[in-house]
RNA sequence: GCCCGGGUGGCGGAACUCGGUCAGACGCGGUCGGCUUAAACCCGACUGCCCGCGAGGGCAUGUGGGUUCGAAUCCCACCCCGGGCACCA
């Protein structure tokens, strides 16, 4: 072999790794501090793509920093099996879902060995492997019995081309998340978790997590917690009491109307004019999206009724709107046009009286200021007029403090085959009854006919539908619904941990010495579906004490998104880019360290050919530089450390403090380029031993990302494996330069460079600069009357 | 509309935490040279823009201001791009 050759390399070492079971780490003590690495595991929709690529580039070079620097690394992986991506897969290419499932499986094997990631494939699962979501059928039997997942009838969303329901989180712009149809509202009887209960901790504790600001901005929004009140409006005519919620109790005398959501149940009760039929009808067929529209007119029709004021006494008018919305808060709000934008609007639209109540400007207005309209409240500022209208509404029981949430509950079924079956039975007699423990895992039934229909297809599975019930004895039939798949994935980095158990989803012990995630990586969009779910399903398992984390992941990183010639890759357009073809052209190396060095990671970035060509250039001259520095002979003996000694170490600063920071991954390979390149311009004139010693720094510090070529690269160097040497560390005395660059500056502008010693002092410095010759040709009569000197960097004469 | 990012050569990007070496590392692309019968590969030199034969000079980090001896870096305003949120009371 007389060239870089991948093709030879590449599987020598995998097969090292292989049968050496190099990744392997044990669940048994071993002194060294643990570091977990996880990349978000993939949907098993057909074969990796570039996005994979740039993922496990990432986490393998994050994994074999840590390994070196003297970590335990956990570093496992497996596949997110079920669900819609796995499912329509399925339905497209014509298969069952079963089988081009394990075929994606086989091929995400295949394909990371050859990129030769450092897995501990002892650990891997699929989530729709029996073994596995026998356990999530476990977990949610555990949320079940504590009331964290239950049934209920709602209006839910519903995605007529998928032909099932989805949680509120899969819905955008008023779309489902997979197939951007219009989703429309359907009131059923649906599961769901009680993710609402935890709103306050899935918020506090962003707090504790390193993630990045923009995710754990999402988080917040998503939360939506608002802090006010809830202020009772009575319908005397009627004798009912409709609260409302508010985060401006203060603005409480300017309600001048109320207004109820058209789905809210009483709306027909108070009236039921053709008007108002009309209206609640047009209302409940339109899709969210256009409900959504702010920039619409609003609509409304009166109720012919009114409410008191609690604060006024007055009787004001009932509407129904569609600007309210029933899920939010109690579905019916008071309207305070002088003060709320959307109030102002409906009031103008519909002639309502417009009454200010706080002195702040131009109606409507928003901001504090003194109140007025308010009787004795009247010249409090309106914060402190907040509190005190709280207090007195809660002393005379209309009203208390209270804080509302955008979340809403995860609606977890879906009416679709290929997914974990709900282990649940309904019993005419006994209602709902869970499966015992013992009987589990309910296996998903092999059925003909998978295709969505509306309703589950395992409805049509009889043999497997009726069972007797597990409370009597009596017939009963099973829960033909199937989970969401982001519950499959909401606790397998907890599964990694102790992934043969078959008597528990893990052992306590065991996920207590890996939990919790040092670094998960990912892309951003499940900033909020997963991420969230994942953090719920935690706390929850925490507070059934079987955890002892609160949090998944601690820190986060999100990688950007590879693009060609800058647009999105699709299918569709054509310009997918596949990775495999890259690696069999260039290697693994140049694919991994290609997708590292063309830009920052957590930015988005294009994929151009060119630049590929210009990676592989570089990892041939490293391999080249090593076979010839191979044959070159023993040290002369030299006087100090020679430039090459003294770039190696730079190079290995450089790269150490990248590694540590922030993912600086391109200008940690541009160093080694760097090196590398200095050791082409130094090889003839440096002392071999250096040559040597540059080029196994190379090999050493491009070995996480390149780890193929760097344990080749060192090996020939040193005759040791790289993965079994330490981090390398820097001489602080050969960072150090004898002598600087002195820059000279008249007026800022650079007129001359000095080399000057290190250890100079500011005066000699000064002195140093006064005697450079060019300083007298710009001075040409001026006069010095100023002197800047910054130590070790320049001296500026400011001049006039 | 609100909240985050970000605007640097022909291109991707460095430097931008702490203001300080004619801004532009590294790579792509380009020009020239070497090797070769030739091409590819490889090796080497050059490559921000403009003027100039040259020495040299001028202009340059989205735009306009400001602070400073000195600004890509800090501050203010504006423009543009990307992302998030958006009738949530």
């Amino acid at each position: 072999m007389d060239r870089y050759d991948p093709k030879t390399i590449e599987p020598k070492w995998q097969k090292v790794w292989a049968d050496e079971h190099t990744w392997e780490v044990s669940n048994d003590a071993t002194g060294k501090p643990k570091t977990y690495v996880l990349e978000m595991l993939p949907y098993t929709s057909g074969e990796p793509h570039i996005g994979h690529l740039k993922n496990y580039a990432v986490g393998d070079a994050v994994a074999h920093f840590h390994r070196r620097r003297g970590e335990y690394v956990l570093h496992p992986m497996g596949y997110d099996a079920f669900g819609l991506p796995a499912e329509n897969h399925a339905i497209k290419t014509g298969q069952q879902p079963r089988k081009s499932t394990d075929e994606s499986i086989e091929a995400f094997g295949r394909q990371l060995r050859r990129l030769g990631v450092s897995i501990d494939w002892t650990r891997e699962f699929g989530t729709h492997q029996p073994e596995y979501y026998r356990w999530t059928q476990w977990i949610f039997l555990r949320m079940y019995e504590r009331g964290l997942a239950y049934r209920k009838e709602a209006a839910v969303k519903w995605c007529p081309n998928d032909q099932t329901v989805l949680a509120n989180e899969q819905v955008i712009d008023g779309r489902c998340e997979r197939c951007g149809h219009l989703v429309e509202i359907r009131q059923l009887e649906q599961w769901f978790f009680k993710i609402t209960d935890y709103a306050d901790r899935l918020l506090d504790d962003l707090e504790t997590i390193e993630w990045p600001p923009h995710v754990v901005t999402m988080q917040r929004n998503w939360i939506g917690r608002s802090e006010g009140a809830e202020v009772v409006f009575r319908c005397e005519e009627l004798g009912i009491d409709y609260p409302v919620f508010t985060t401006r109790p203060d603005t409480l005398f300017g309600a001048t109307f109320f207004v109820l959501a058209p789905e809210h149940p009483d709306v027909l009760r108070l009236s039921d004019t053709p008007e108002v039929h009309e209206y609640v009808n047009r209302a409940l067929t339109e899709s969210a999206e256009e409900r959504g529209d702010e920039h619409r007119q609003k609509t409304g029709v009166p109720l012919g009724r009114t409410v008191t004021n609690p604060a006024t006494g007055e009787e004001i008018p009932m509407w129904v709107a569609d600007y309210v919305l029933l899920e939010y808060g109690t579905g019916a709000v008071m309207g305070v046009p002088a003060h709320d934008a959307r109030d102002f609007e409906f009031a103008t639209q519909f002639d309502i009286e417009i009454r200010r109540v706080i002195d702040c400007g131009e109606l409507p207005c928003t901001d504090d200021g003194p109140m007025v309209n308010s009787g004795r409240f009247d010249g409090l500022h309106n914060r402190e007029a907040y509190e005190q209208i709280v207090d007195w509404l809660e002393s005379d029981g209309k009203g208390r403090r209270t804080v509302s949430y955008r979340l809403r509950d995860w609606l977890l079924s879906r009416q679709r085959y290929w997914g974990c079956p709900i282990p649940i039975v309904h019993c005419e007699k006994d209602g709902l009854v869970p499966v015992p423990d013992d009987q589990l895992p309910v296996e998903l039934p092999d059925v003909e006919d998978y295709a969505p229909k509306g309703k589950s297809p395992l409805a049509a599975a009889e043999d497997w539908v009726n069972v007797t019930c597990p409370k009597c004895g009596g017939p009963a039939l099973r829960e033909t619904d199937t989970m969401d798949t982001f519950v499959d994935s909401s606790w397998y980095f907890l599964r990694y941990c102790d992934p043969h158990n078959d008597q528990a989803p893990w052992d306590r012990e065991i996920v207590k010495k890996w939990m919790p995630v040092d670094q998960y990586i990912g892309g951003v969009e499940h900033a909020i579906l997963h991420l969230m779910y994942a953090r719920f399903f935690v706390k929850a398992l925490a507070d059934m004490e079987l955890l002892d984390v609160q949090e998944p992941f601690a820190r986060l990183f999100t990688q950007g998104m590879i693009t060609r010639d800058g647009a999105k890759m699709s299918k569709s357009k054509g310009n997918t880019v596949s990775p495999m073809e890259y690696v069999d052209r260039f290697g693994a190396d140049t694919a991994r360290c290609y997708i590292l060095f063309i830009g920052p990671p957590s930015d988005d970035a294009d994929w151009q050919d060119s630049g590929v060509g210009g990676v592989h250039r570089f990892l041939s001259r490293l391999w080249t530089a090593a076979a010839e520095a191979g044959e070159t002979g023993s040290d002369p003996d030299s006087s100090g450390p020679s430039d090459l000694l003294r770039k190696a170490h730079w190079a290995i600063d450089k790269v150490t403090r990248d590694m540590q920071t922030n993912f600086g991954f391109n200008t940690a390979i541009a160093a080694v380029m760097e090196l590398t390149n200095e050791i082409y311009r130094q090889r003839e004139s440096a002392p071999p031993g250096d040559v040597r010693f540059a080029v196994a720094t190379a090999g050493s510090l491009i070995f996480p990302f390149a780890p193929h070529l760097g344990a080749e690269v060192y090996e020939m160097m040193t005759g040791r494996r790289v993965w079994e040497e330490p981090w390398p560390e820097a001489d602080p005395a050969l960072l150090a330069r004898d002598e600087i660059q002195l820059v000279v500056q008249v007026n800022g502008k650079l007129i001359d460079r000095l080399a000057a010693p290190s250890t100079a002092s500011r005066e000699e410095l000064e002195e140093l600069a006064r005697g450079s010759d060019k300083l007298a040709v710009r001075l040409d009569g001026g006069e010095i009357v100023k002197t800047v000197i910054v130590p070790g960097k320049l001296v500026n004469f400011v001049v006039r």
